[in-house]
DNA sequence: TAAAAAATTTAGATTAATCTAAAATTTGCT
DNA sequence: AGCAAATTTTAGATTAATCTAAATTTTTTA
């Protein structure tokens, strides 16, 4: 079955919304992701439901149902496959991805992705960090821990965010705080939660904010 | 001012028509490339000469404004450069780009297309010989002429072609007409309008259909 | 040059996605 | 438990793109 543009961007929000929380999504985080009223998202659960697409229940909010998670991952896919090129082919900063990949994440084609993927050489993970689903819709994820949960003398590599704004992207790139840097925690301040890091030999100091949103392997 | 897909199109194939026929395009005309009726194409033309990018007289059909010349060269060039990126990145064959392309050619990003000329290396053409407009929506073609008007002893370089059905270009391919061969004319038959041509040092006929849509750089 | 044919436009519907305002339901709090 | 607040759904419109059928205009042709 074909989806609209809207309907696969409400899919994909919704397991992006159902991965952080892991519950059913409600309505309004919905309405708010997608900015739009909660009505119009109530109009369409209902017919993404008829769809199969969803597990809805009225006023009990939503799941996908396996059709609509397999959808959900294609579209993650292509978006991820898309930043990585845009980065490694097209010299994009890291920060000025998004917004393209928004658009180009709806191309229907298979062989245009799969091709896509192999030029890339079959990238693991997008710029940002976040793992990229195979051409069978697995998606499998590293373990990754937020500065703000380490304790002193932890170390490891930088390899993820949990915020993607470009406002925090470009602060990282400035304080060289860049995916696949080795990081080492040398103390933690108990007033504010700041955190003293050492990266590139140097000592760093980053806010609790920061340190929530900056995502280490062990 | 941001257009909708079905307008980009709109304008799209209205330059197109204009470029074969050279006067006012009909509303059929549209109807029969865009696959949609008349009265729809009517209804579009209203709303695209109340943007001022087509002029319209009732009856009459249409041209297209400046601002809609542009408009139409833009898509263009998107889709032609994104067709040399399937053919020579993704190694895509030249009957099977044009669908993925015409997807493809309603991104909207500067920055994106023009990065993706610079990966290309400025290419001059597509696959299919045709020119590819640059960024300032400059589109200059070359000279190029039918087998079918040329004749016996005169030479050149296959340049281009008329048909792009994939049907055409998989004939093409299989009888070894490809773009930047040397061809010559070595008979022709009063018959049929048939066409003896030397290519890659053997002899070949062509019919008058062939020979019609198959051109040469003189 | 006046029918007839062809092309085009108008009128009136339909479908998808959206909205505001009002009604219904659930949740959270004394 | 029972009310108030928050959430969600429904009702009724709107906008873009499309369609069919009928009306209008232009073109062709006898
Ligand atoms: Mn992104
Ligand atoms: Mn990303
Ligand atoms: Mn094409
Ligand atoms: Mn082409």
């Amino acid at each position: 079955m074909n989806l609209s543009f809207t309907e696969e961007n409400y899919l994909k929000n919704i397991f992006h919304l159902n991965f952080n929380i892991d519950e059913n999504v409600s309505t309004n985080a919905i309405a708010e992701v997608l900015n739009t009223k909660a009505a119009s998202v109530t109009d369409m659960l209902k017919k993404l439901s008829e769809k199969e697409l969803v597990n809805y229940e009225k006023y009990q909010g939503v799941t996908l149902t396996e059709a609509g998670q397999q959808k959900a991952i294609s579209v993650i896919r292509k978006h991820r496959l898309w930043e990585v090129f845009l980065v490694e082919k097209l010299h994009f900063k890291w920060d000025e991805v998004h917004e393209v990949a928004e658009e180009l994440e709806h191309i229907n084609s298979e062989k245009l992705i799969n091709s896509l993927e192999e030029f890339l050489d079959f990238p693991k993970t997008d710029p940002h960090g976040d793992p990229i689903p195979d051409r069978y819709g697995v998606l499998k994820s590293q373990e990754l821990i937020p500065v703000s949960k380490l304790k002193i003398g932890d170390k490891g590599l930088i390899s993820g965010i949990r915020e993607h704004s470009a406002e925090f992207l470009k602060f990282l790139d400035k304080t060289g705080l860049i995916l696949g840097e080795s990081l080492k925690i040398i103390d933690i301040i108990n007033f504010d939660g700041s955190v003293m890091v050492l990266i590139k030999d140097r000592q760093q100091m980053i806010s609790r904010e920061v340190a929530k949103n900056l995502l280490i392997a062990l």
